[in-house]
DNA sequence: ACAACGATACCCT
DNA sequence: GGGTATCGTTGTT
């Protein structure tokens, strides 16, 4: 059985929308004190572009808070929003500006430990949500700007027999919660997944919600 | 200084 | 399905 493999810098650096759908089934991978490992399935992305995308929080240009948006693929970026955090995953050449959301993980390893940060037992409210995520594996503001190709304790695994097997179908949908470039398809998801965000709540992981790309 | 806003989540009905 | 807590960031005085 093959060893889980971290992705590298040849990875993120692609278009986005590539990046992003390739990163459906890799799993997040967070280290904490003791070597203690928190780790999930990515089930869930979005893709904010450079330029045109009026969504995006490179489209006003870099500043002190999104700064590390424009670092080489492969850096974190974790913002605030709602007195929480969100984690990107920054793609293409360094200073482009464009990067991919992690909305949602199955998880699978430390599982105790995220029902302790999260301060709930319910497995889907575990990570079912970008926010909820974040706070399962202890990622905040100190994780912007880490370099997801060679930190120690934050990374992206590639299981090869998962990927070969590829047992799961996509589906895409517009984004969600944001005001502006609201009908652009680049939202992708794990088609029927227990783990896609607001599965209890609107139903966005049946199989009539969005629709199918293979 | 201060006010408004947000790539959210929770609690309630 | 809807109201709102909560706070970092940004834009405006």
């Amino acid at each position: 059985m093959p060893e889980p493999i971290r992705l590298g810098q040849s990875f993120y650096d692609r278009e986005t929308i590539s990046v992003a759908r390739d990163l459906l089934g890799k799993v997040l991978v967070r280290q904490v004190a003791g070597g203690r490992r928190l780790a999930g399935v990515i089930i869930e992305v979005e893709a904010y572009l450079a330029n045109d995308d009026r969504a995006s929080h490179s489209h006003r240009g870099r500043g002190a808070s999104n700064a590390s948006m424009f670092l080489p693929a492969g850096t974190f970026y974790v913002y605030p929003i709602h007195a929480k955090y969100c984690l990107n995953v920054v793609t293409e050449p360094q200073g482009i500006g464009a990067a991919v959301l992690i909305r949602a993980l199955q998880p699978t390893e430390g599982i105790a430990m995220m029902i302790d940060n999260r301060g709930t037992h319910l497995l889907n409210r575990l990570t079912t949500g970008p926010a909820r995520l974040c706070q399962a594996l202890d990622v905040d503001r100190s994780c912007d700007g880490l370099d997801l190709t060679t930190n120690a304790s934050l990374w992206i695994e590639s299981e090869p027999d998962l990927v070969a097997a590829r047992p799961w179908s996509v589906r895409a949908s517009s984004r969600i919660g944001i005001s502006q470039a609201v009908d652009l398809p680049l939202r992708w998801f794990i088609d029927g997944n227990r783990y896609v965000s607001g599965c209890a709540r609107d139903h966005s992981c049946r199989r009539d919600w969005g629709f199918e790309v293979g």
